[in-house]
DNA sequence: GTCTATATTTGGATAGAC
DNA sequence: GTCTATCCAAATATAGAC
């Protein structure tokens, strides 16, 4: 069960999730990523090239299946008799909920993707955008078609808002400590309540 | 007009603003800092003793006065007959609107205060928490009577998201476009009308 | 694939002249 | 207060043996 049954390349993801959530990614240099992963320090450029392409592949580790899972998801919800907004919602925050409190590393990834919003970093927001960015316009569609009074501008106002806030949050819930009785289940049921009322509430404000 | 008017420490101050909020505080480097306020890189040290130190002038030169502002606009919110949940919010965004939209270098600032949401290093988390603490905690003490039907986890919860939402939505009003014909003030009471509609959204949500 | 050793650059900080 | 010059540590990256 030690991080010793992982390959290398493994290995490095893993601590650099860790080192890249808590120091930044300037912050964190490569020789605490390979000391924390146990391998030697010219192994990140063997297996990734670069630090660069290390953040890229960090990101794409765990995108992947978020975004395939938050898609699937907003294809449940559009699929309905009765299109809701809470559904909606629903197929953006709970996938990443799942990743942040059920994965391994997953709370550290969620502060990383924090991290993202907050870095204006222009080589990080093109490769995300790039590779990405489909996912969060396929919901602002949908989002446009619940909240049609809404004009566009003001929309994705309130998009930004929301996934700001929405990653923000979910990227401190590992720490919150829930009352010692909740099981995890219950807890994470209703963290994702509480994440969609407050997004609802926000959005459907006249 | 130019930076030249300014004093070595004003010009190295702005410009660590400036680049601390585009490139991070790990990221931006003390010759980055200097070379952009053209002054000899030993001024840092100088002025300020360290980079860390510097770090904690850039927040300390924006944030006495946005808090006192902040702070004396709670005071009279609270003063009136009926305390309205829309005055203490405006209360916590006007003034950081008018520094982000009015003050030479305040969107910059707003940058870095959001970075510094996502950052979690040690040191800086303590020197906010430190010296500016009492703000959050003062704004805490009157939603709480605002709000008496939510149990005080969940408000404070609800405030750490809207915190974090509404400082993220403010870094990035600079940026943002405003139909030709609206003049800045009128911009600028249309943005914090929004983001307290919204805030209160989430507040009042059951 | 993994290691040691090292090249090369960059960063924070200081000494000492002016 | 400001400058030049420099020290020293730390960082990324690579070369080459195993």
């Amino acid at each position: 069960m030690t991080a010793a049954h992982f390959s290398t390349r493994e290995r490095i993801l893993g601590a650099a999730e860790t080192l890249f959530a808590r120091h930044g990614f300037a912050g964190a240099s490569l020789r605490q990523v390979t000391a924390a992963a146990n391998v030697n320090l010219a192994a990140v450029n063997y297996h990734f090239g670069s630090k660069d392409n290390l953040i890229e592949e960090v990101f794409r580790r765990r995108l992947d299946e978020l975004n395939a899972r938050r898609l699937a998801a907003l294809a449940a919800a559009t699929a309905k008799a009765e299109l809701d907004l809470e559904d909606v919602l629903a197929a953006f925050v709970r996938p990443a909920l799942e990743l942040s409190l059920d994965q391994p590393g997953g709370h550290a990834f969620m502060r990383v993707l924090a991290r993202a919003f907050a870095e204006h970093d222009e080589r990080l927001r093109k490769f995300l955008s790039d590779n990405y960015g489909h996912v969060l316009r396929e919901f602002a569609v949908v989002f446009a078609r619940l909240l049609p009074l809404l004009d566009k501008e003001e929309l994705y106002w309130r998009l930004d808002i929301i996934t700001g806030a929405l990653t923000h949050s979910m990227a401190d819930f590992g720490p919150m400590k829930r009352r010692g009785s909740v099981s995890e289940e219950v807890h994470r049921e209703r963290t994702a309540t509480h994440l969609i009322r407050f997004a609802a509430a926000g959005l459907r404000a006249p």
